[in-house]
DNA sequence: ATATTATACTTGTCTATACAAGTTGTCAAT
DNA sequence: ATTGACAACTTGTATAGACAAGTATAATAT
């Protein structure tokens, strides 16, 4: 998966620390000892450590060293652009995905015109599933795939995972995602596909692209609001926007 | 702010782009020409870029350039630790804050146990502000600011900003925090100081750190849902946790 | 005209080196 | 016993160089 040599010792590091074979309250071995651990130079080093700390996995501190810090806690960060069978399988969830609907559309079906108004002339596949855990819907994903660059969306894909579809059939590099969380009224039909107490419920809209800024993938996520808990981790900007 | 040659390099870079010296769509000069308009190694120059594309302002594409992406979108990721003043500044909203309550304790409010209970005996700094934009109450600020740490709070900084008083007048590292977003019922006493319809919130728990890994604040902040947008930007992950 | 090759650009990765700066323990002077 | 200087560690920052790999254009061979 990951080629490079940074690549392979950060994933190698994060192994180690989610067997904690470095716990948390730890220290790494210095950056030295990790030259000679892995044969490679510091900057290769300082890379990957700086890719744990991204991931809120460690603490750097000058003169000391980097501490694993404490994620133990149940729920840790998923964000990223982690699709539904990624988050399934890493939480080992036993989770059940109902495909209501997928077909080809010339244009952007209304109810997505509200959140993604300029692509309303655009082809796509239009697909909607509908996630189990535990028997009871959680969440109602609806996705518009883009025709161009999307070729094909075969129903198998939609039923398992057409990240991996897209990603290892048809090659396309998944690169970034603008995300909008909200909280909005709902249609009867969601309110019963949800069995909802009340209209509303918890929207993730995202525009999602391809490394070369293609945008691929428009997603409007509904979910329970009593389900729904989204964990972020977060470092103190030094740049001001 | 920032003193090193990458961060002095990597603001110029932002300050451009939000100005529209570099517009979306638009390739940066390459590496090789920042290294002569900065005068410095390309791989500062990497790193000052790389910093702008976990930021969601650009995109690499090898063998092409930079990108500059497109958010003129109203709506950009204010994510990361950023206080309610900085957010104000930043959006130019003429907001408001009400202090209810600033108090010292000496363990833990029961209000915060639910979500905290690591921290029930810590002594500390009771905090309740409101927040009002255009006259209307959207959020309710809870803070508990752990008393080691924090030495005072003067009720000055309460009314203005506690980020810029920790940091600038008590010199404390603040560095990174872990976030938790769900939907809550609240009590009587919420629901009138937000004018709630019913008894529902967008409630956002959080743990805030310093650099040294001291556990310093926690938050409760209480969002009216209908005003209630969390704005995202997410970087496909390379590394499996 | 078409395909191939060469080239000059771009970013990606890795190395080796140097010095600055924060932390900790030791040893000596007081 | 306290202080202070020093040495040996740690991470932070910046540099110069090398080679790999992707892109685009122009020249060349067919």
């Amino acid at each position: 998966m990951a080629q490079s040599k940074v690549g392979v010792i950060a994933q190698d590091l994060v192994d180690k620390i989610k067997h904690q074979q470095y716990q948390a309250g730890d220290y790494l071995p210095s950056e030295h000892q990790l030259m000679d651990l892995y044969g490679s130079s510091r900057e290769t080093i300082r890379k990957a450590l700086n890719s744990l700390t991204d991931l809120g996995l460690i603490q750097k501190i000058r003169g000391k060293g980097s501490i694993v810090l404490n994620l133990d806690r149940y729920t840790f960060p998923i964000s990223g652009i982690t699709s539904f069978a990624e988050l399934n399988n890493q939480l080992g969830l036993k989770a059940e995905t109902k495909v209501l609907l997928l077909q080809k559309e010339d244009k952007l079906p209304v109810q997505f015109i509200k959140y993604f108004p300029e692509e309303e002339n655009s082809t796509g596949f239009h697909l909607e599933r509908l996630r189990l855990i535990d028997g009871q819907a959680d969440v109602l994903d609806c996705d518009y795939l883009l025709s161009p660059p999307v070729n094909s969306l075969p129903r198998e894909a939609a039923e398992t995972s057409i990240y991996d579809y897209l990603e290892n059939k048809q090659k396309l590099d998944i690169s970034y995602a603008a995300k909008e969380m909200s909280v909005c009224k709902v249609d009867k039909r969601i309110q019963d596909l949800l069995q909802l107490d009340n209209d509303l419920a918890v929207l993730v809209a995202s525009r999602n692209y391809l490394a070369d800024t293609t945008k691929f993938e428009l997603t409007l996520s509904y979910h329970r609001p009593d389900k729904f808990k989204f964990v972020d981790f977060a470092r103190r900007k030094k740049i001001k926007l």
